[in-house]
DNA sequence: CGTGCGACCTAACGCCGTTATGTTACCTGA
DNA sequence: TCAGGTAACATAACGGCGTTAGGTCGCACG
């Protein structure tokens, strides 16, 4: 907080006047981090394609994380107590997670998946943990650290990764 | 540190008598959950099958995540100085990536996958990321509290997840 | 023109990781 | 046998942290 005072001129307990405390002013950081990664997910040409939608969507959300680590980071991988329901708003536009529904349910009316796929939302979260997992690991790995690790190139990984995801959902690969 | 200490009947200065700081003290147990964490992916009947062999550890991976969740979040999420090289070993034995890693080479090996995939590394971190994407969410996320996000059971999900990747991967899917 | 209030400050509290400086019990070699 | 070294602890204190109590100042408003 002091550090933070210094930077912006004031002294620490100036911020108190506008935040409760530590974390309320770290939660508002966050939340401002998570309306720019759902930017930085739905900020595409409309594609017509649900699943070109969702193919972009997975690459921007690996891009997002290896561009602002920090902001990752801090949003995914840092304990703090979680925000109230109310700051985390339901429109897609905003919530990254909303729109990767939306497309997934899109995908799902077309009836491009096969058949025995019907729940969005278990398929969004798999396609979430998917690239989240990627990530998290190229993220936090000691990387260069251990040469037992050879950690590939992410978006080359992500790429090969929607591949295997699309080939075992899609009704009809064409690729 | 005084908290430890007092838990364990000492004054927080004679720790330091056995560790350098606490990064030490929480690297070394760190590395504690690591071998469990190796240990609990290894330990299964001898299958066979290769893939059966990839099913399990991933389930393992999911299943000890959620059953430690603060040693997962110890190990993971938890910004720390990385250790140097020499503290994690090589042996597949202990260290569950190199074990991951043996599994898709028998696989790749036998020409149980796709022939466009040839590469071990990259298959192994695809399905690395799938599994520990997977753990990190359920961990991190704000479940109950936030309506938009309904998280699914996560065994469920990761049995759907498996079955994806698998049907993506392998040339002749018997499911 | 007085009052209230928002915005900011200084000083201090309690907690934290860490260190300087003992103190004690034990082992070891002459 | 005993002097000296050493390992294993302790006490007291330092600097930095988040936070709070209390005070100052300027401005809007009846």
């Amino acid at each position: 907080m002091r550090r933070i005072a210094d930077q912006i001129g004031y002294t620490a307990t100036a911020i108190y006047h506008h935040f409760h405390d530590k974390d309320a002013l770290l939660n508002e950081l966050c939340l401002n981090d998570f309306r720019a990664l759902g930017e930085a997910l739905h900020q595409m040409e409309r594609l017509p394609d649900p699943i070109s939608r969702l193919r972009l969507m997975g690459h921007n959300y690996v891009k997002f994380a290896l561009a602002h680590p920090q902001q990752f980071r801090f949003m995914f991988l840092v304990e703090r107590p979680i925000p109230g329901p109310d700051v985390i708003t339901i429109d897609p536009a905003e919530n990254g997670y909303a729109f990767l529904l939306t497309n997934v349910r899109e995908a799902l009316e077309l009836g491009l998946f096969r058949p025995e796929f019907t729940d969005a939302e278990i398929l969004a979260q798999v396609l979430w943990a998917g690239v989240h997992g990627l990530a998290t690991i190229h993220l936090t790995s000691p990387a260069k650290e251990h040469p037992w690790l050879e950690l590939r190139h992410p978006e080359t990984t992500a790429r090969m990764m929607f591949d295997i995801f699309l080939r075992g959902l899609l009704r009809h690969p064409n690729f």
